[in-house]
DNA sequence: GTAACGATCCTC
DNA sequence: AGGATCGTTACA
């Protein structure tokens, strides 16, 4: 069952958590339909998170953020990667969940390569959209916290424990590295 | 205009 | 530890 407006418009604390163990559905260009296990996000919350764009403010960039939950933000990093986030909470509140790991890709930059997302999805409705959206699993995953990642800039904002990672899965990394 | 900087990943 | 690579932002 897919995901509707109501779900997207919690706020980024309560969305990005709750995205754990669902499933995101995708169309490949082929019409292949693929469905991931989310495995990993952070949240992203407001114009006074330093670590938020939206702490600069509203731009043609960030403009997305501002809408009410539901839509893909999309962005280019590093001049390479391009970073999938689930905007999240109600109009004007600039929020956003990045996606930052699925089920057999982890890491933000990876899962974009391997889903082929890139920027013609930003602004993509996930309540609307026939080439990707996300779906209730019925699993209500155990998961841990910790800081954000890459965000060393940001100040007192860096510490917040706002990344989210499924329990199974960070075992599983913990004895592999 | 011009310059600096990334919510990353891969290869030394 | 360092490089790839380019859109966004800030500032002149």
């Amino acid at each position: 069952m897919r995901f509707g407006y109501e779900f997207y418009g919690n706020d980024v604390l309560t969305l990005a958590p709750s995205l754990l163990g669902q499933y995101l559905v995708c169309v490949s260009p082929e019409n292949n339909v693929t469905r991931y296990i989310i495995t990993e996000t952070e949240a992203y919350r407001g114009e006074e998170d330093l670590a938020c764009h939206a702490s600069k403010g509203r731009t043609q960039r960030t403009e997305i953020m501002y809408n009410r939950g539901g839509n893909l933000y999309i962005y280019l990093i590093y001049g390479m990667y391009w970073m999938m986030n689930v905007v999240a909470g109600n109009k004007n509140e600039p929020q956003a969940a990045l996606i930052r790991g699925i089920e057999g890709f982890d890491g933000p930059g990876k899962l974009t390569r391997a889903l082929g997302i890139d920027k013609s999805f930003n602004g993509e409705d996930l309540v609307k959209s026939d080439r990707i959206w996300i779906t209730e699993s019925g699993m209500n995953p155990d998961y841990i916290t910790t800081p954000r990642i890459g965000i060393g800039y940001a100040g007192e904002w860096k510490d917040k424990p706002w990344r989210y990672l499924m329990k199974s899965i960070t075992v599983a990394t913990l004895h592999a590295t």
